[in-house]
DNA sequence: CTATATGTTTATTATTATTAAAGACAGAAG
DNA sequence: CTTCTGTCTTTAATAATAATAAACATATAG
């Protein structure tokens, strides 16, 4: 009942592996190496020390710490099993949501949520705290949560947003010099879309990768912390949705490499208007695949 | 050692009241009936007959529940403090940020903190968590959190990734057509510009509502959870700093007043073009004064 | 005598155990 | 047959606790 001593045990085997790359009768360095070196802190370092003298590994005589025997394989100790980290988490539970088709209005169980992505609670509540900044989930008056997002509402109104901050990227890559790094990354993706399109029968699975690449390169030129976070939902959403969305996938894909290398060119041509035009079709298009994406879903369930 | 009772203790007032408020001798109504009145589960009902039974204030017997005497003011109970709800919480951390003038870089102490505000740490944690999707707070590699925003980098973006929005809003408004709402709403915005603008040297003070109202009703035409959520941050930002920046106050005041008018006269006109323009004067100079005031403030610090 | 090492104490966080509250179910009473 | 109550299960909020980090004090080697 209290938080895992995972950092007592790497450290105390990584300790085994010193002692065992080094003689017996040899000595091993202060202590405040040894955690500078194992980028843990003393106490840690102490305590782990301490066990290897209990089992006769070591002996810890004033500041001499003396090898005086090999480790062997049950001096290992087990950790407990490593939990997801946040980011982890993120990732897990929109493949969750989106996968499963979770519908909107579920109630979210945190202990059982927890248990299923084997992190603490805790955590899980945090993440779900950070998650309705973005209105996914809304936490209910007297405790639990529910989650809201994935309705067509929310796919029209995250569409559009996605819309203005694209069309600023746009804008402002269309006004960059030409000796700006956007304008090779430019040609390579253009190179790799005419490439797709040669074999688009047999690779049109290919695109989804390849469009995700393109609209981070695009927004990339936009060095703003608001907008790559947005950018991170976003390409989750819509890089998921794409991804189950099966019908007509060739066509779609196909059409969307048209619009790529039309805006390309557009860019290219240093016409804002014709760039954000062409940004703006293919925007739009876009925001019906996600749309029709939802709408079968719900047919489905 | 597990969470309050502060509603069984606020059930168990109300049923005092409840029962100096009928006779002795008099029945109460069932426990559902009890809980849908009182907004509370039965569970918490049952618990508070209980008490009452004991104290012998009713008499339960089978499902009758018989008052046998008046409540005297020993029999009411004092529940544990009432914490602040998440919301409260938002507004009294930037506040204390802000008007403390806390460095960027900062750790904060989870502990110390949620005294401070009078929150469980677990608040604080969850709170400090959805704030780091703003990147105001950063979550430390090992446990903790270090605040991050306001730094001159911060507040860059911030107005930029506001401009991107407004201007949007902006354009989108001047599309609007003559029935709508705003245009009566900007009307009075209008008038209370203008009368503002007689009495400025007096009540120069009273600008920061206004603007906040005014940029409100712009933004507001746009009906957008993540633009919203936006909304919300970058009005606290802002309005915090325009009211501790007291360098010229008056004629920063009186100056975007004008701008503000000038708004709203292109808006009228329905020229988009004209009205954008407007606008990112207008965002140009609250940028810069966001900037100064962050420079005055690191200076004195 | 100084710099570095160790011993000790304190502060702080992550996690678990516990309790309050909510809700579900079944049987009893009207 | 409906409404009410007794019992039980589930769930979330909080306090307690162990793990860790860091600060401080003391000792020792060069």
């Amino acid at each position: 009942m209290a938080r895992t001593n995972t950092r007592f045990v790497e450290a105390h085997n990584q300790l085994l592996d010193l002692c065992d790359s080094l003689k017996v009768g040899d000595f091993l360095p202060s202590e405040n190496a040894l955690s500078a070196q194992l980028d843990v802190s003393r106490t840690v370092i102490r305590s782990a020390l301490a066990r290897l003298d209990e089992q006769a590994i070591i002996v810890l005589d004033g500041r001499d710490k003396i090898i005086i025997r090999r480790s062997r394989p049950a001096d290992r100790l087990e950790g407990p099993p490593v939990l997801l980290s946040l980011e982890e988490l993120e990732s897990r539970f929109l493949d969750w949501v989106l996968r499963m088709d979770v519908p909107p209005g579920t109630a979210l169980n945190v202990a059982q949520l927890s248990k299923e992505f084997s992190v603490a609670t805790h955590t899980l509540q945090e993440f779900l705290s950070s998650l309705s900044r973005f209105g996914i989930v809304v936490r209910r008056p007297r405790g639990g949560w529910v989650l809201d997002g994935f309705t067509t509402d929310y796919a029209v109104e995250l569409s559009d947003f996605r819309t203005v901050l694209e069309l600023n990227s746009v804008r402002q890559l269309a006004a960059l010099p030409p000796e700006h790094d956007i304008w090779a990354q430019l040609d390579a993706l253009e190179q790799e879309h005419l490439s797709l399109l040669t074999r688009i029968d047999a690779d049109f699975h290919d695109f989804s990768p390849l469009d995700e690449k393109f609209h981070a390169a695009i927004n990339g030129v936009v060095s703003n912390r608001f907008v790559k976070e947005f950018q991170k939902i976003i390409s989750l959403v819509f890089h998921y949705h794409f991804q189950w969305n099966k019908s007509n996938e060739r066509e779609r894909n196909e059409s969307a490499i048209q619009e790529h290398l039309t805006l390309i060119d557009a860019l290219r041509s240093r016409d804002a208007d014709k760039a954000e035009a062409a940004a703006r079709r293919h925007l739009a298009t876009s925001k019906q695949t996600l749309l029709t994406s939802l709408q079968t879903h719900h047919h489905a369930s």
